[in-house]
DNA sequence: TACGCACATATTGTCGACATTTTAACCCTG
DNA sequence: CAGGGTTAAAATGTCGACAATATGTGCGTA
C-alpha cells in the first residue's frame, strides 16, 4: 500500500498517440536526450517517431503548457535554456506555491494521511541510515508529492505536478543529480511533517519555504562551480 | 506615457488564425457568452467561426493551457465550472504567487519604476475622489500588472498574466463586477506601494497577501448571497 | 418494465496535401 | 569585398477527408 503510492501518483495513462509522444518527448527533454535550447522540428520529429505532424503539433503544444519549450508563431519551438537566473526564478515560484501547499496540507490533510506521511518518513530514515543515498531522489519526490496532494487544491496540484516539477527535475538531472544533502534534507522533512501534524499552518509554510531555498542553494552551488 | 501603459501590457498581437480564435474564445468564455460548464464542440466552432477544425483544436489547446477549459481524450473540452470552492483554490494560488511577486518587486523594481507606480496611484486617487468608481476594475488590473511585471520573474509573469488573471476576471465578471471596495482597496494599494518603496520585501508580501484575501472575501460574499 | 446488446450517429483523433511565412543561398551592385 | 535585394528551399500554418472512439437509439429478452 505504501509501495505503490508513487506509481499511483505518476500514473499517466497515455490514450492517444499524442499522449505517448508527449510523455516520450517530455522524458527526453528532462533527461537531456533532446538538448536544452535545441530546436524541435515538426517534420523531423514526425519522421523520427513515425507519426503525422498533427500528432507532433499536439505534443508540442502540451510541452509548451508545461513550460518545457517555447513556441513562436511561424518560427517553431525550442527547448528552454537552463541558466542560473532561470533556476532562481523557477525556485522562487516553487517556494511560493509549495509554501502555500504546506500551509494547506496542515489545514486539510486527514489524520490518516498525516500518519501515512509519518510512516513514509520513518521508511526514509531507515534507508538513509542504511546508507542508501541513491534513494534520495525518489524519496524527496515522494515526500513533496504527498504534501502537494494533501493541499487538496487542484489548481496547485496541476501547476506543480504537471508543470513545475518537470522543469525542476530537468535542472536536477542535467546538473548532476544527487547531492550531499541527504541527511540534512531529511531533518527538514521531519520538521515540516511535525508542523503539519500540529496543524501549525504558519510554521509549515515557513519551513517548507526555507527547505526549498536550501535545496536551490544546493543545486546552484553546482551550477556556478561547473 | 502613462496612458498607454495598459494597452502596452495587454498587447497581444494575433498572428495566426489560431491566435485570433484563441483570443476571441477566451474573451467569450471569460465574459460568459460561452457559458461556464458548457461543451466546446470542435465541428460546431469550426462552422460558426469559419475556420477549419485544426485551427479550433489549436485554440482549444491554448485555452486548456490557461486553465479556462478542461479536456478529456476522445471526449472533448468543457468550459470550467465556477464554484465557491474553485474560487477559494484560485485565490489561494493567487495569494501565493502575487505575494511572491510583491516581495520580488520590492527587491527588483527600479527607483524609476517605483516612481511611476506612485504616479499611477496618485491618478487613481484623483479618480476615486472624483467619484469615478467605474475606474476601479481597470485601475486595479493596472496596479497588479505593474507589480507582477516588476517582479522581473518571467515564470511568475506568465503564470499570472497568461493564466490566472483570466480566470480571476471570469469570476469577477460573471458574479457581477464592481464592488464597494473602491476606497478601501485604494488604501491597501497605497500601503503596498509604500512597502515596495521602502524595499521592505517582507511587508510587501504580507500586505499583498492580505489584500488578495480581502478581495476574495468581497467576491465570495456575492457568491453566497446570490 | 427494466436491462443489456447491436447498430447508427456524432465527435474526436490522425493523416497527407496545400498555403503561407520564414530562412538561406545567390547574384547583383556599389 | 561588403551590403542589399531577389529567388529557391524549408519550415510552420491551415485545410478537407478518413479512422477510431464515444454517444445515443432501438430492439430483444428476462
Amino acid at each position: 500500500m505504501l509501495a505503490d503510492s508513487r506509481t499511483q501518483m505518476i500514473a499517466e495513462t497515455a490514450i492517444t498517440a499524442s499522449d505517448k509522444l508527449f510523455i516520450q518527448l517530455r522524458k527526453d527533454i528532462v533527461e537531456g536526450i533532446i538538448p536544452a535550447g535545441s530546436k524541435l522540428s515538426e517534420t523531423e520529429l514526425s519522421t523520427n517517431y513515425y507519426v503525422s505532424r498533427a500528432v507532433v503539433r499536439e505534443a508540442i503544444n502540451r510541452l509548451a503548457s508545461s513550460h518545457l519549450i517555447e513556441r513562436k508563431a511561424n518560427i517553431g519551438a525550442r527547448v528552454v535554456e537552463l541558466s542560473a537566473e532561470g533556476l532562481n526564478q523557477l525556485y522562487q515560484v516553487r517556494e511560493a506555491l509549495e509554501g502555500m501547499a504546506a500551509r494547506l496540507a496542515a489545514r486539510n490533510m486527514s489524520d490518516n494521511e498525516i500518519a501515512q506521511l509519518q510512516d513514509l518518513l520513518a521508511t526514509h530514515f531507515d534507508k538513509v541510515k542504511g546508507g542508501e543515498s541513491y534513494y534520495q531522489e525518489a524519496g524527496d519526490v515522494d515526500f513533496h508529492y504527498r504534501i502537494v496532494q494533501g493541499s487538496n487544491n487542484q489548481q496547485l496540484i496541476n501547476l506543480l505536478i504537471d508543470g513545475i516539477y518537470h522543469l525542476v527535475r530537468m535542472y536536477r538531472v542535467q546538473l548532476g543529480m544527487a547531492g550531499p544533502r541527504v541527511t540534512t534534507a531529511f531533518e527538514e522533512h521531519r520538521n515540516i511533517v511535525n508542523a503539519i501534524s500540529n496543524r501549525d499552518e504558519e510554521l509549515a509554510e515557513l519551513l517548507m519555504r526555507r527547505h526549498i531555498l536550501y535545496s536551490m542553494n544546493n543545486i546552484k552551488s553546482k551550477l556556478t562551480s561547473s
